[in-house]
DNA sequence: TCTGGGGTCCTAGGACCC
DNA sequence: TCTGGGGTCCTAGGACCC
């Protein structure tokens, strides 16, 4: 068996543990820039409140139904998944974490557990160790697990939030219950095309033939359906290195200057490159993508992506700068108002195995200094050494009008509590 | 005025090789 | 009418996830 162990409403259960009087309360989190609502607590959501919604849309409705509003705090919510998952591994022979929120647990080979029990308890641990409710879905396959997990957040009452689904009996009902859009792997576009030829459950989906599957919905679909008839296709899955990194953001203002740009794509690359170093790998190819703001139709619109092919694979600070300068350089283009901007760096290999060219090569001495720069930013906080090309004074401009204190992360934060 | 960010996998078709 | 057979690599685009 498997078991999917999911966080309710992960970043609203995380603000309303440091925030007890919030309970019963709608609250919504926001994107980065307050944007979008990007998470919303049991109560926003039967305001209606959908998910991405964009934030101007929506304040009449908020005000209106004193739901309170946060800023995105991704140090908390990233500190607060850890704590949770720490509680998960405890229970667990074998984890694999899926995302910031979700865990796959393998049971396979466990004999003589007690399943339901035990989800119980690790559902009250985790609640009374971190404040974080959690719904566990156990089943045979892990798509069946997604399936399982759905109904005990559904049913939290009727399932204690720990749904098993360990008969033949339990996997029909569960198939004809679950929509077929909400199976985990059909998106909003096969689900579309499902419900034109009649399927809406998951259980029409299985009685499709293979053949079909096969070629609407490729190899992916056809897992899909055996896992949803009980055979175990998708195994667990160990960490692995990332194959792309992505620093891109959505600016506070327009810009229109290329030195403003410049800045702001440097920094991307600076960041990419201390990600790239956090997983010991080097990277040999970059596009560095600059648009306009498309959702302004009466501005002029323009929007490009370059890809470099570094001569030589590298992680550091000072050549990826220097290569996303350059690409910038070549893909702007004066008299525009520009939105948004970013750096994704590819073709990823290891830092044991750096391929030396016969012609050109990283810069040796970088990798000490890098060494170096990250020790001291680790140290004395992060971007207390910067490149020339980044702005000295600018910390970081997004809009956080909502921001909750970074409770558990930063001394200065931490909550006072009167006894 | 205001609309997020970061990933993965698969396929078809073109270009190329012998 | 009829024009071989077997490959690889790369890219763009689609679909999906959180």
């Amino acid at each position: 068996m498997f078991a999917l162990i999911d966080c309710n409403n992960f970043y609203a259960s995380c603000e309303r543990v440091f925030r007890p009087d919030l309970n019963g309360k709608p609250i919504v989190v926001l994107s980065n820039n307050d944007g979008c609502i990007i998470a919303r607590s049991n109560e926003a959501k039967a305001l209606g409140i959908p998910m991405g919604a964009p934030l101007f849309q929506y304040e009449a409705l908020l005000k209106k139904n004193h739901v309170h509003v946060f800023s995105a705090n991704f140090s908390l919510y990233g500190d607060m998944s850890s704590r949770v998952m720490r509680i998960i591994e405890t229970f667990a022979p074998k984890i694999e974490i899926y995302s910031i929120d979700e865990a796959f647990v393998d049971y396979r080979g466990c004999y003589d557990v007690d399943l339901q029990a035990m989800g119980e308890t690790m559902r009250k641990t985790i609640l009374r160790s971190t404040g974080i409710p959690v719904s566990i879905g156990i089943a045979p396959t892990k798509v069946l697990a997604k399936a399982a997990n759905r109904i005990a957040k559904k049913y939290p009452e009727r399932t204690r939030s720990v749904h098993i689904i360990d008969s033949e009996d339990l996997r029909l009902k569960a198939l004809r219950w679950l929509e077929v859009g909400d199976v985990w792997g059909i998106g909003y576009r096969h689900a579309r095309r499902l419900k034109v030829l009649g399927v809406d459950r998951a259980f029409d989906f299985t009685q499709l033939s293979d053949s079909w599957v096969l070629r609407n919905m490729s190899i992916v679909g056809l897992r899909l359906k055996k896992e949803l008839l009980g055979e175990s296709v998708l195994d667990m899955e160990s960490l692995k290195d990332k194959k792309s990194i992505a620093t891109t953001r959505s600016f506070e203002k327009r810009y229109t200057e290329y030195s403003d740009l410049s800045e702001r794509v440097t920094t991307f690359a600076v960041t990419c490159a201390e990600k790239l170093r956090r997983q010991k790998s080097l990277c040999q190819s970059m596009m560095v993508f600059i648009h306009t703001d498309g959702h302004r139709e009466d501005l002029q619109q323009y929007s490009r992506n370059m890809v470099l092919k570094l001569p030589f694979a590298t992680n550091s600070n000072i050549e990826l700068a220097h290569f996303a300068d350059a690409a910038l350089r070549k893909i702007f283009k004066p008299n525009y108002a520009y939105k948004k901007a970013g750096v994704i760096v590819m073709d990823i290999s290891s830092e044991k195995e750096r391929q030396l060219s016969l012609f050109e090569n990283s810069n040796p001495k970088h990798v000490p200094l890098m060494k170096a720069i990250d020790r001291i930013n680790h140290k004395e906080g992060r971007l207390v050494i910067k490149l020339a090309c980044q702005d000295f004074k600018r910390t970081w401009k997004m809009n956080q009008t909502h921001l909750s204190p970074r409770y558990t992360t930063n001394f200065s934060d931490i909550i006072q509590v009167s006894a």
